[in-house]
DNA sequence: CCATTAATAGGCG
DNA sequence: CGCCTATTAATGG
């Protein structure tokens, strides 16, 4: 855990739509956020009726955002990891939020307020672009995801979380960021089918499981 | 150390 | 494949 001292600048200067954008629009962007708030490792971040509105920004650390079935199961939707935004939308309407953003490691967090925000869009056309080019994004990453989840085997599944992880990590070794029962959750099966279809995978010689540290053979 | 959580194994529907 | 239970491994204090 690293205590420099905070830049609200350097802060939204590493997500990712805010780091082309000229300087005196990420200065304005500043001062209509809030930064640095801290978030013990499984605090909750986010949850419905929080009464908390507007986007927020992983300056550092990680969260996993998730929604309850009734009976208590948990659906992981994403993970979100430094410099990551979630809560896009809550930038456009007023909606509560409705899923819950949990902390995995101790984090901190920056928020963006909504009326804010529009306020500094009007005047900036880039980083109405931007935004837009994010929501492609992340639209093409849920509904990818969706697909997956409706069409693939288990394997499948799997194989393709580990090609898409290869791809980002640019290394056939690829090392997992999160609890395999988080990713069964997030693939959409249970942790035990996970554990078997990796030691079938590995029989297969598809991959070579060590721990979190897999290689696509 | 102990206690809790995560991962794996085996059985069953 | 998911669910249940049992056992083992890993993690945290």
């Amino acid at each position: 855990m690293e205590k420099k001292q905070h830049s609200p600048l350097a802060c939204l200067s590493k997500v990712a739509i805010f780091a082309t954008l000229p300087k005196e629009a990420r200065t304005a962007l500043v001062k209509v956020s809030s930064h640095r708030i801290f978030y013990p490792k499984g605090s909750m971040i986010r949850q419905p009726f929080d009464g908390k509105n507007g986007m927020l920004v992983i300056d550092q650390g990680s969260a996993k955002v998730f929604n309850l079935s009734p009976d208590g199961k948990e659906t992981i939707l994403n993970i979100l990891n430094k410099g990551d935004i979630d809560g896009q939308d809550k930038l456009f309407t007023s909606n509560e939020t409705e899923n819950f953003v949990q902390a995995l490691q101790d984090s901190w967090i920056c928020s963006v307020n909504k009326n804010d925000f529009q306020t500094l869009l009007k005047k900036t056309p880039d980083l109405a672009l931007q935004l837009l080019n994010n929501f492609g994004e992340k639209l093409v990453k849920v509904e990818t995801n969706s697909v997956r989840r409706n069409t693939l085997a288990a394997s499948e599944r799997i194989m393709a979380y580990l090609k898409d992880l290869m791809n980002e990590q640019q290394t056939k070794s690829i090392q997992l960021p999160i609890k395999k029962k988080d990713l069964a959750s997030y693939l959409g099966i249970s942790p035990e089918t996970l554990s078997r279809q990796l030691k079938q995978l590995q029989r297969n010689r598809k991959i070579k499981v060590k721990g979190k540290q897999i290689k696509i053979l």
